[in-house]
DNA sequence: ATGGTAGAAACTCTA
């Protein structure tokens, strides 16, 4: 089974961008951030015609999550439920016995901003209700942008960016606290090239350059970390022309 | 030095 994740920058501008990517790698389920999309002007035919059924946590403007798949999902549930947010960022869906979550973390802006604040509320609020899930759902697997690059080595240039948001030690911390439930680094379970990225500015040429950070994850539980075959980043959608700052990642997992 | 690019939407905010 083949699981994927992809912040979009706008789910609108990016499906030339998306079809193709479906048609080529068939991931059974893909998970999406950033859709810029209110639940209506979302658009299912085009991803139905494309062969997926489709579950969206919509927003206008900003964030938006979504969970395509080839089967249909079960028991969804869009948000965290214990954590008031008025941002769509989570949503999550059964198939086949398996827990997907798709989640776009907060950004956080800058260390010591009240939306940095947000950010290490927000992943507290994340670990707690992924402990509770990964006790009901023993194949868990949380997928998306979680704007934190978890070790220096996921970081282009990790003297200019310690104490940044996206590499601070708080943060990295609050990660380690998800991860600590008891799920997997899906992309460390593999020999990895080295200077993977996910996420490249779209200023100072820093794709063409690869001034970047791996700031997109998978995360597994046990169950499906033992039966994984694959992590990879697609960096090819990012050469494209107008393309999402963000670049897929892939997943095999066993059926 | 606080730039620069992109998206949505409305002349600004977020990333």
């Amino acid at each position: 089974m083949k699981i994927a994740t992809w912040n979009v920058n706008s789910l609108r501008v990016r499906l030339p961008h998306l079809l193709p990517w479906l048609a080529a790698n068939a991931p059974d389920v893909m998970c999406l951030q950033e859709t810029k999309c209110e639940d209506e002007t979302f658009p299912a035919a085009e991803l139905a015609a494309a062969g997926y059924r489709t579950l969206h946590h919509g927003q206008r403007t900003y964030n938006g999550v979504a969970i395509l798949s080839r089967a249909a999902g079960g028991a969804a549930c869009r948000g965290i439920p214990a954590f008031e947010d008025p941002q769509s960022r989570v949503i999550a869906a059964d198939f086949d016995g398996m827990r997907v979550v798709s989640v776009y973390v907060p950004n956080g802006q800058s260390v010591g901003s009240d939306k940095y604040a947000y950010k290490l509320r927000w992943l507290e609020a994340l670990r707690e209700w992924l402990r509770a899930e990964l006790a009901a759902h023993p194949k868990l697997a949380v997928l998306g942008d979680f704007n934190v690059a978890p070790e220096d080595r996921d970081v282009h240039d990790p003297k200019a960016w310690e104490g940044q948001v996206l590499a601070s030690a708080p943060e990295r911390e609050a990660l380690r606290g998800v991860l600590g439930v008891g799920l997997a680094d899906a992309f460390r379970l593999f020999e990895q090239p080295e200077k993977s990225y996910t996420w490249w500015d779209y200023r100072m040429g820093a794709f063409r350059r690869n001034l970047g950070l791996r700031i997109d994850h998978v995360l597994l539980s046990p169950a499906l970390a033992s039966g994984c075959a694959s992590c990879t980043i697609d960096a090819a959608p990012r050469r494209l022309e107008r393309p999402s700052d963000h670049a897929p990642v892939m997943c095999e997992v066993a059926a």
